[in-house]
DNA sequence: CGCGGCTTTGATGTTCATCAAGTAAAGTGG
DNA sequence: CCACTTTACTTGATGAACATCAAAGCCGCG
């Protein structure tokens, strides 16, 4: 389960928290001092829940570590993946401001470290901190964004341009690195992409076969950056 | 062109203009004045460009009444359409606050008023007025929102299910009347829906000859609502 | 060592894009 | 206002892209 490791005695850290050059840079020290307070930070374990669709919104969680999916389930109990992202993207939260309940179901693809602070006192913040406001406003609106552009990259593209995409955004995005660890299954990219994973998996062979990248697992390596970039581009 | 029709003589009438009760409800009637008097309200006929994407971000935008697309360009010169909406969606304001230039292209789609805020002076009212503030970021979360379950919906359809979702979109949420005039060619939903516009055209006939739909050109009828509901829900 | 889930591959049929050709509608210039 | 031009719409035919189904291999885990 969820390990809350929250440290009341020990003395605040938040403000040194890197996370403060983000969305709370322009909070006095004192109001990060009272963030600090009531502030909770959870952990989570790869795979685990963090909320669901429907729960009520009573915090403003953001991701310090780790790596999470968003993600809502249809009507006939398939996925659909919204976004797969890293700190400091403010999950879930483009709608803790304008609606009760959660839209979309948040878990952790590895293991993840969330701060979670209560919704009244992040708008009472809002309120007498014009300045944080404007910051907030910035990094929601960038979250936004994302998850939109998210959407209509891949809506553009056919299944060997998708694959191609989130190769490319996982390897440029999320890691960093020519190689690196799937935090997905093929059914999740299947599900992210909106593609039958059988169709998944029958592009990375593909791909695999014209040398485009090896793969063993879910370790992927990308061998051709080039021609990848090209099949995105192109399809 | 776009039609200029600032009225810096006549006494200002945003104080009751509906719009307040929007995102400007907690301003004060100073700073309502001081809004009035920088504002400018442009006139769009229909089909006019609005803004491109690439051009730089000056004003806070939002559509006063009319209809408008919002839409990229793609590489090899096709349209994308990211959203079709009506006032009071605070439109092309995602990026406003985290970017200098906007991403999307902004269009009339029907004869439309546009009320432009410079962007400065917005911020400058964020900052001193955090119930401004909040309420802004409600209403911008909620547009956003709406974009981004848009492209979901999409997304999980075919292509029978995406038109029926997009028939019941203009239907439901933009004209709010079982028949009506569609604002937009059969190629815009094709791109709105990302399929051919030949294919769009074939599935209406499909739905004129299965007497769900009555059409004479641009006009709608939806004759069989609850199938059109079925073929939405399971397509 | 055997079970269940994830992965892989092939075969098959459906869905969809593309091409082409024709018709209706809507501008445009004389 | 009419002839002309262009653009939007429509339909059919064809092939490509993709989903689905099925069977087998692999791998971790009890």
């Amino acid at each position: 389960m969820a390990l809350v490791i929250q440290t009341p005695k020990k003395k605040c850290n938040c403000i040194s928290c890197e996370l403060r050059n983000l969305a709370f840079s322009s909070l006095s020290d004192e109001d990060i001092g009272l963030i600090c307070e009531v502030r909770e930070e959870i952990s989570y374990s790869k795979g685990e829940v963090i909320h669901l669709e429907g729960d009520p919104i009573r915090y403003f969680k953001y991701l310090k570590n780790g790596l999470v999916k968003l993600y809502k389930v249809t009507e006939n109990g398939e996925e659909q993946i919204v976004t797969v992202t890293r700190p400091f993207e403010f999950v879930s939260n483009t709608n803790v401001f304008h609606e009760e309940a959660y839209r979309y179901s948040l878990s952790a693809l590895e293991d993840s470290v969330v701060c979670a602070i209560r919704i009244d006192l992040i708008r009472e913040m809002i309120i007498r901190n014009g300045r944080f406001a404007l910051n907030l406003i910035t990094v929601l609106s960038r979250t936004a964004e994302n998850i939109i552009s998210l959407g209509l990259e891949i809506r553009k593209r056919n299944l060997a341009g998708r694959i191609a995409y989130v190769l490319l955004y996982f390897s440029g995005e999320i890691y960093h690195s020519r190689i690196f660890d799937l935090p997905v299954s093929r059914k999740e990219i299947a599900d992210l992409i909106s593609m039958s994973s059988a169709n998944v998996i029958r592009t990375f062979s593909e791909f695999r076969r014209d040398g485009i990248i090896k793969t063993n697992g879910r370790t992927i390596e990308i061998m051709d950056m080039n021609k990848l970039e090209i099949i995105s581009r192109r399809g």
